[in-house]
DNA sequence: TTTAGGG
DNA sequence: CCCTAAA
């Protein structure tokens, strides 16, 4: 499914023959001889090369992905990944989708990531390939990437280790759970460090497995120009934090060592963070829900290839992490107070993550920005958004957001179905190439709808909502192309920042966008994300985790980045998935069709008791169908009414038997003009039409169908 | 919270 | 189904 969707949304289409077409934006393509020249390619690529090998490592324990150069798609229930590959080369690109336990995982990462200062070491492995990757494509691009995330990485499983060696159960899991959130770590760090450091950063975390030695480098680079960071759920702030709303959004950019700083400690956050928290039992779940944690598997591949390849369980894990998190995040909190500003937030293992933290990631350059991505699914890379911090955060609240995935513009693609796969691959990642290089944009989402004024504050657009938070997404678009439509990246991040007030989210100039999936989400772009609702299970880890802002539905989503091509893992997206929209969006309820059994329970409860008296009428016939308001069934008696009205060949949808409709047709006439609705009597008792009365009976028992 | 209607 | 004004 979510493959399908993501299809849709990003790559469906394959218009153009073998050749890709490039998407709205144009400009570049990145193929080998891009140059990393756009930072925000690189940045780009960097995510997505780390989003990528996240995945693949996760996807190739389940499916297979490991080989990079080639082509293929593989769906998973959690997971999605296509990857492509250019015939020849460089390029290869990967797409993933990873559920949203992946993103936990990711955001998890991406927090110790952040943190950096502490501790990286689990996830050189990770790393190593994400270099290469990174590297093969672009050199200094990837070189960078490849470093950061090796740094993050570390970071990350310092982090881990630290909570393990608190904590019973983690430290021997460590491996899991750094899996999990060593991949998170390695977006973050991507997002970091790659965007923008790479290199020296690379090296000091590469080599070493120091964490405190990458958290220089990275402070340093991030510094320099771009921060991006990435946020992971992660942390979670403790409910308290979310409960506020308020965590502090950070913008990379150039806070630098500040950022950093925050950046570091809310990673550690992250793990800390939340503890049980319902929050969004809903979202909750289904961020918890297994797909999210398939990612954390992948995580442990990540590992294992690098370290060993041995690969360990995270699952069980997840309660040390919980309680690890717990531990940390008390601590973690604390600091956070301290630097509030922003919060960043990773995703746990997978649980939902909520906050997120942005940094952006992005080039020094402006234009272009990068735009990080994450991932959650199975890592999660966050993107980012940035920020900085904005000015106020004190005493706001802050408003964190944890991004998973950025929708992104649809792209395009027509390949003969001759084509090979590599063909196809080829023409996606050009495709995606094309609109890296064109600049990319963040547009941010509120409730399905761009918010275009970047002046505004988020507390003023609404995003600061706890509510809003859901429906809170981001988009990449092209930039300089589709500037019109989304908020100019600047603007956005400001927006973001909502809450506390001035505080900007980031700098982009104007391009990149990212965004995040929201709700619906805006036609034209694709949606990286996903989102992720549906998750059920595991509300319990989650839940803790989430709490925080969470919910968000932002969170759902996975991001896509696009990597530079390299043989093999080049760029992963992870799409979002569809229903991650939703939660984002407000969150409207499914659809479910009323069955005719349903219908003729209405239409027996309507006949008895009158129209107007729609509560009596739910429990009457709908008691235990909690899904059916009386809303619902005032509505559909509206519906039932008018189908009544036309004739069976306009009518749609399943069909309600004449015999119903005649019923509902006489009812309707009855009531109207006994207007009896509400009075007191029950029964008309008068409803001779068709066969009413005996029905009558029958409607206490109500045939309600659950659905 | 329910109703009643518009969207 | 959603959203809301009214009650």
């Amino acid at each position: 499914m979510v493959f399908k969707k993501r299809l849709d949304y990003g790559f469906n289409t394959f218009n153009v023959p073998d050749v890709p077409r490039a998407p709205r934006s144009i400009r570049r393509r990145c193929r080998s001889k891009r140059v990393v020249e756009d930072s925000q390619i690189c940045a780009f690529e960097l995510l997505a090369s780390l989003a990528g090998k996240l995945l693949q490592e996760s996807e190739s324990s389940a499916s297979s992905n490991a080989s990079e150069g080639h082509d293929r798609v593989s769906i998973g229930k959690d997971v999605v990944k296509q990857e492509i590959q250019y015939d020849d080369d460089e390029k290869p690109l990967k797409v993933e989708c990873v559920e949203q336990g992946s993103c936990d995982a990711s955001a998890v990462a991406s927090e110790s990531t952040n943190e950096n200062s502490d501790d990286l070491k689990e996830f050189k492995p990770a790393d190593s390939v994400l270099d290469r990757t990174s590297i093969k494509t672009r050199p200094a691009c990837l070189e960078q990437m490849s470093g950061d995330l090796k740094s993050v990485i570390r970071k990350g499983n310092v982090a881990y280790g630290n909570f393990h060696d608190d904590g019973d159960l983690c430290s021997p899991d460590l491996g899991e759970l750094c899996d999990g959130k060593s991949e998170n770590g390695f977006k973050l760090e991507r997002d970091a460090k790659g965007l923008e450091t790479g290199k020296s950063s690379i090296a000091n975390t590469c080599p070493s497995k120091d964490p405190v030695a990458l958290p220089m480098t990275y402070s340093a680079p991030v510094n320099s120009k771009r921060d991006v960071k990435l946020p992971s759920r992660g942390d979670r702030i403790p409910n308290a934090s979310f409960s506020r709303h308020r965590n502090d959004i950070k913008l990379g950019s150039r806070d630098d060592d500040e950022n950093f700083s925050r950046f570091n400690r809310l990673s550690y956050r992250f793990k800390a963070s939340r503890p049980p928290t319902r929050i969004g039992d809903r979202r909750i779940r289904k961020l918890l829900t297994s797909k999210y944690w398939k990612v954390a598997p992948k995580l442990k591949d990540f590992e294992h290839s690098k370290a060993d390849g041995g690969i360990r369980p995270l699952y069980r894990k997840r309660k040390s992490y919980y309680n690890y998190d717990r531990c940390q995040y008390e601590t973690h909190y604390k600091r956070r107070k301290f630097f509030d500003r922003s919060s960043i937030v990773n995703s746990d293992g997978g649980i939902s993550s909520e906050s997120v933290c942005n940094s952006p990631e992005k080039v020094a350059d402006g234009d272009k920005g990068s735009s990080a991505a994450m991932s959650h699914g199975a890592c999660g890379i966050p993107p980012l958004l940035t920020g900085n911090k904005a000015s106020h955060q004190s005493k706001d609240s802050h408003v964190k957001f944890s991004i998973k995935s950025f929708r992104i513009p649809e792209l395009y693609i027509e390949v003969p179905e001759s084509a090979t796969v590599g063909s196809l691959k080829r023409t996606v990642m050009e495709a995606v190439t094309a609109l890296l290089g064109g600049g990319i944009r963040v547009g941010v989402l509120l409730q399905g709808k761009k918010v275009r004024d970047g002046s505004r504050t988020l507390s003023q657009t609404g995003i600061s909502c706890e509510e809003n938070l859901d429906s809170l997404g981001f988009t990449l678009e092209p930039g300089p192309a589709k500037a019109p439509p989304p908020v100019c990246s600047e603007e956005p991040h400001l927006l973001m920042s909502c809450e506390k007030g001035p505080q900007q989210l980031t700098s982009l100039p104007a391009t990149p966008v990212v965004d995040t999936a929201i709700p619906d989400a805006t036609p034209d772009p694709l949606l990286l994300t996903d989102t992720a609702h549906p998750v059920d299970s595991n509300h319990e880890t989650v839940s803790s985790q989430t709490d925080v802002l969470t919910d968000q539905s932002l969170s759902e989503s996975r991001a896509i980045v696009p990597v530079p091509a390299m043989n093999v893992e080049a760029l992963a997206v992870i799409p979002a998935s569809p229903k991650v929209r939703k939660t984002e969006l407000a969150q409207r309820r499914t659809r479910r069709p009323f069955s005719v059994l349903e219908v003729e329970a209405l239409v027996q409860a309507v006949e008895e008791l009158g129209t107007g008296r729609w509560r009596d009428i739910k429990l009457r016939a709908f008691e235990n169908a909690d899904h059916r308001t009386y809303v619902d069934l005032k509505d559909k008696w509206k519906t039932l009414v008018h189908t009544a009205k036309i004739s069976p060949q306009q009518r749609r949808g399943e069909p309600v038997p004449q015999e119903l409709l005649d019923r509902v047709l006489a009812a309707h006439a009855y009531w109207s003009q006994h207007q009896a609705k509400q009075q007191g009597k029950q029964q008309p008792g008068t409803l001779r039409i068709t066969d009413t009365e005996p029905d009558r009976n029958r409607l206490a028992t109500v045939p309600t169908v659950p659905m």
